[in-house]
DNA sequence: CTTTACGGGAGATCCT
DNA sequence: TAGGATCTCCCGTAAA
């Protein structure tokens, strides 16, 4: 029943886990096995309880939330930055991906599509990092349109996606704080909290990195800098709302 | 003139 | 089933 419920994304993403782990994961996987998982993979909690779903010192947390976390790490594209033998893409398998925006399962949120489309090759033609250390990102002029389209059939949209939708929806970013938008064309900038759920493990629990000199006209935001430029930015808005 | 950006507001869809 | 979250869609306006 429980695996009947999970869905067989959920399978998918614990054996992949279960591959390439060096501890003994079993399906279906019990509390103490979690405990284990939890231990092997400190960035899954650290991604969770980022997000408040998972604190792991909660016995009430299930394996279904855990492989859960483990479904949306691995599609995040983090398990095949985490596991460095890996060949790229070769753990994101499409058909897993499109789960994500199926029901039943959390929905496939617009900043994760666009990280996801970063780390794509394939999506060069559309979308590139400008600043990769900073989460800074640039639409490509010419194919924007066509990364538009694909987030709205990836959404399964009766109608099609345009930039211009697109765009609405992520200066609605620039309120929660997942993506700013920054004064150049095109560009946008992940929040710092963004970047630390899509970065792979190593990172966590390190300085990020930031350049020591920043120029006077300077167009973006440091990540040391970006909560206090949000915070000001948020604070402004709900005054002037 | 065209492209890009901005933000209001209503509606749709999914999840809890 | 209600309510919240997260878009989606359309619009007018403004800046580059």
């Amino acid at each position: 029943l429980e695996q009947d419920r999970l869905g067989q994304a959920f399978e998918d993403a614990f054996e992949i886990l279960r591959q390439h782990s060096t501890s003994d994961l079993q399906y279906p996987p019990d509390y103490k096995n979690y405990l284990a998982f939890i231990n092997h993979y400190p960035h899954v909690r650290g991604t969770s309880h980022c997000y408040g779903m998972l604190p792991a010192e909660d016995p009430v947390c299930n394996w279904r939330t855990v492989i859960n976390s483990a479904a949306d790490y691995c599609c995040e594209g983090n398990c095949h930055q985490s596991l460095q033998n890996i060949a790229e893409n070769q753990l994101v398998q499409p058909a897993l991906l499109q789960h994500r925006a199926g029901k039943g399962r959390k929905k496939l949120r617009l900043f994760e599509y666009l990280h996801e489309s970063l780390c794509n090759p394939e999506m060069a033609s559309c979308i590139q990092w400008v600043d990769k250390t900073k989460g800074i990102f640039q639409f490509v002029s010419k194919n924007k349109e066509k990364l538009a389209e694909l987030w709205g059939k990836r959404k399964g949209n009766r109608k099609t996606m345009t930039y211009q939708k697109m765009a609405r929806a992520l200066r609605n970013y620039g309120r929660t704080g997942e993506i700013i938008k920054i004064r150049r064309k095109l560009t946008y900038q992940f929040s710092e909290a963004v970047l630390q759920r899509f970065s792979p493990p190593y990172f966590l629990g390190k300085e990020i990195f930031c350049s020591p000199y920043l120029p006077p006209d300077q167009e973006y935001l440091s990540l040391n800098n970006w909560n206090a430029n949000h915070n000001y930015a948020y604070t402004n808005h709900r005054e002037l709302s």
